[in-house]
DNA sequence: CTACCGGTCAAACGTATGTTTCAAACAGGT
DNA sequence: ACCTGTTTGAAACATACGTTTGACCGGTAG
């Protein structure tokens, strides 16, 4: 305990908070006593709530977006020059987000949520800082998923895409809450694992839907 | 104006804000300055901001919800006695949803907005609000996915409606500023309608893939 | 021993929030 | 014109927030 742990423990701390109540919602005063430390180490540590926000995204980001590169090397390696299909594209992003080392055992539900969130809430901050941090897997993801649907128009892609985003982010962003529902009425339990694995067919089975605008131009009269 | 058109200008402002903004993030002093009415006129009319939420929902939903009733009325008797089909039982939705009587072109993309945040920001008065007044129509929506879909599981079921839920929410919130995007990215025009449209057959896709946990209970060791 | 320095602590700061107060303005019925 | 109940107005209220301050502690180097 030599040099802080403080540091760690207000992460920690501010890591759960944040997914189990948003950031407005979560005040300094919450995570400085979750994390058994003072308040003032906060802003001393990290300058700023925005900037502590920002240190739990890095946490877990950096290395994920690490672990999501060397995913996609392997796969494009694995291909040898053709592109790599669509559940192979979706897999490679849900494991590696499976696969990192975490934590304890709720740390990939907590990020899920976290990332949720970061679409959901408005924080201007956050996104920008998101962008400007990892654009790169983020682009490599994009030009995989499009070399993945060659058969989409560019415009029926980027909405399917818009509604592949829209039903992960969503999804993750209240699925303990989800999760919890579905405990009480259904009386089963649920791991994150599994729900990315309903989720992933749900989309590439929508992502591959044929085109309604295509089959309107070819077929204009269908019920 | 003989009586107060106070209280429209308030859930006309509040709905506004609340929707670029999130709840927690918009105060009542926003609120009222773009409302031009003074401050204490929201705790008159309403009691609380909380209050205020609930009848921001409270207008557009309870009109909603009697469209949707009827819709489903209408689709019931046209199938008499047979289960509507799941794409039957999403357009009645979307048409219900879209063709409500807007106060102004960009009602119905606000209002699916605050549907989104209601889900995801942590409000419990909310939640609970909804889930008191609206659980009817809820549930016939859900019994109606229920009998279109009778090959899942009711937790894969379950499931894909938060992925449904989610991809809705998701993009018609944000389809004002993805509807810009397209226009400056690809010179498309897109109109609600048309988002629609390709939205339901890719829910409908989703819906219907094959449960990735039957496959993998009858052939376990599947590529 | 002294001087320093990274770190912690209790306390205070300024600001913004939701809510309350109470007097003034207004409407409609008689 | 005069009440009566309703609606607005400006100001204040108490509270919670993020941030800053300055004293204090425990090592380590000079």
């Amino acid at each position: 305990m030599a040099q802080s742990d403080t540091v760690d423990r207000i992460l920690d701390a501010a890591e759960v908070l944040f997914a189990e109540r948003g950031f407005s919602e979560t005040s300094l005063r919450m995570i400085t006593s979750k994390a058994s430390v003072n308040l003032a180490a906060v802003n001393y540590h990290f300058g700023s709530k925005n900037a502590l926000i920002h240190a739990v995204f890095a946490r877990f980001l950096t290395p994920f977006s690490q672990t999501l590169e060397q995913a996609f090397d392997d796969l494009e390696r694995r291909c040898n020059g053709k592109p790599p299909t669509l559940d192979q594209t979706l897999r490679a992003l849900t494991e590696s987000a499976v696969c990192m080392p975490q934590r304890n055992d709720r740390g990939i539900s907590i990020f899920m949520r976290l990332l949720g969130l970061a679409y959901t809430q408005s924080q201007g901050h956050l996104r920008k800082f998101l962008e400007q941090e990892y654009s790169h897997p983020f682009g490599r993801f994009m030009r995989l998923l499009k070399e993945a649907t060659p058969q989409l128009t560019a415009v029926e892609r980027y909405w399917r895409i818009q509604f592949m985003l829209g039903a992960t982010a969503f999804t993750m962003s209240s699925s303990d809450a989800l999760r919890d529902i579905l405990q009480n009425k259904l009386g089963v339990e649920t791991t994150v694992q599994e729900i990315v694995a309903r989720l992933v067919p749900f989309l590439a089975a929508g992502m591959q839907a044929t085109d309604p605008m295509q089959v309107a131009v070819s077929k204009p009269s269908v019920a």
